[in-house]
RNA sequence: GGGGGAAUGUCCCGAGCGGCAAAGGGGGCGGACUGUAAAUCCGCUGGCUAUGCCUUCGUAGGUUCGAGUCCUACUUCCCCCA
């Protein structure tokens, strides 16, 4: 894998980048690359109301692709996602009702406008649901049709559920056909929409090229699989983990702040990967901010933070969210476009205890947990580290901006405002 | 079908001769040092109207002044024999 020198454009970038994990055939899929003939789909199953971004490699992947002239599709798993994907899973997860699943794809769907194009054309984007026609197999056909290609035997000693069966965790029936229906997709989105390829995680390895097995017993052309590596940052953590959980991609989720806070805190190891990954900032200028030393990097961070924050949110969300940072934490001043909470002015007017008003702004969990933290040191009110936890918040604590600023720890502010 | 073991702080692992808000890790959070980084060191890591009160050890009962700890039944999981 390592000698192969791709040359077509999105095979190029894909190496160039740090897409590539594993593929089917290199050789093959660079072909087809070169005279712009890839159809590839990424598929998007609806378990919460917003993608994270564990799932913004492969976004960027359908990016590029689309760039480079090629076609992409997004699949809503609206089918699948009422099997649930035991791949690698410890135990089953919870089934989702369909109409949860139906309000997690509303959610999800938003995403994908951002860094695709859609439409009818060649290279323009298609948004397709397995849905639409795995709700409708019968039972019997299916199992004669497809269900007949499949060996359980062979299916048992996939590593995606090796472990499953040796330590001997349960294994529903229901489970054991999500490989079923994931490749009959490929076969399906082969056959409609002359899809080639199929991307994801490498988790998804088994699942794809299981797909590929299929379409080549039921006569579909050549297909082709191609996977990312899993992103973990350079001291090892699965990337994407936050204090408050997962860092979602939808804005009502995850502020365009908070986000742009993530990619901010960002290693410095990381720094030059995670620009070739998740923006389309040119390689010799991303050579140049890597190459930042000490304190240095920090610019490159922010170069990182806004241009990623921008993919999602839009530059002009991106922008504000740079200069509330640099506000915050360059000045020392409270940005007013910090996150905020509304209080009663007659509430304040009587006296607002410091630990509930923390508890109020969603700092800390609790009055027993703010308490500890001000024996910690951990909280202030304007900037003032709070000693006394019977301190009481009134109108008086308000700065010229007109509301209270509070802080947990370094980086975390919530503005008070008297309404 | 028979025999033996196990379920602990709702993030995870895990100690716990009847006096336990319950050892120790990991993870997480805060503080110090830095550069909003990493590494390191220190502290915290049930709730409350708080020198006290309330709720936690698979579920339901029982013994006891007092139960995570003993007894009974049930649930789930693991091991051995058949």
């Amino acid at each position: 894998m390592t000698d192969f020198s791709p040359k077509s454009e999105f095979l190029r970038v894909m190496f160039e980048r740090g897409y590539v994990h594993q593929c089917s055939d290199f050789a093959g899929l660079d072909a087809l690359a070169a005279k712009r003939e890839i159809v590839a789909y990424v598929g998007y199953d609806c378990t919460a109301r917003s993608l994270h971004i564990g799932s913004l490699v492969s976004i960027m992947m359908l990016a590029w692709l689309q760039r480079t002239g090629n076609t992409p599709i997004t699949l809503m798993g609206g089918g699948t996602t009422q099997i649930g994907d035991p791949s690698f899973k410890d135990e089953a997860r919870k089934l989702l009702s369909l109409d949860e699943i139906e309000i997690n794809k509303a959610g999800i769907r938003e995403v994908f406008a951002k860094v695709l194009r859609f439409g009818e054309a060649p290279g323009e984007a298609r948004m397709i649901d397995n849905a639409e026609w795995l709700t409708r197999l019968l039972y019997l056909p299916f199992l004669r049709d497809v269900g007949r290609h499949f060996s359980v035997n062979r299916m048992m000693t996939m590593e995606s559920v090796r472990q499953r069966f040796e330590r001997e965790q349960e294994f529903s029936f229901l489970e054991f056909n999500y490989m079923l229906l994931q490749s009959y997709d490929f076969v399906e989105l082969a056959r409609r929409h002359g899809c080639n390829l199929q991307m994801g995680g490498s988790d998804q390895w088994g699942n794809i090229v299981t797909g590929i097995d299929l379409g080549r017993r039921m006569g579909t052309h050549q297909l082709y699989a191609l996977t990312c590596p899993l992103i973990t940052t350079a001291s090892g953590a699965k990337m994407g983990k936050t204090a408050q959980g997962a860092v979602w991609l939808n804005a009502d989720m995850l502020s365009p702040y908070e986000y742009w806070q993530f990619w901010r805190n960002t290693e410095d190891a990381d720094v030059g990967r995670f620009l070739r990954l998740f923006t389309f900032l040119p390689l010799d200028e991303i050579a140049r901010l890597a190459a930042l030393g000490g304190a240095e990097i920090n610019e490159a961070k922010k170069v990182l933070a806004t241009e990623a924050t921008a993919l999602m949110h839009g530059r002009e969300a991106a922008e504000a969210a740079a200069e509330t940072a640099r506000r915050t934490f360059e000045e020392g001043r409270a940005a007013s476009d910090l996150p905020g909470i509304d209080v009663p002015a007659a509430e304040l007017a009587t006296g607002l205890g410091v630990l509930a008003a923390f508890v109020r702004a969603g700092l800390v969990a609790s009055n027993g947990e703010a308490r500890r933290q001000v024996q910690a040191g951990g909280l202030r009110v304007n900037d003032r580290v709070v000693t006394d936890p019977a301190r009481v918040l009134t109108a008086a604590d308000a700065t010229e901006a007109g509301a209270i600023k509070l802080s947990f720890g370094k980086k975390k502010h919530v503005l008070i405002r008297p309404v």
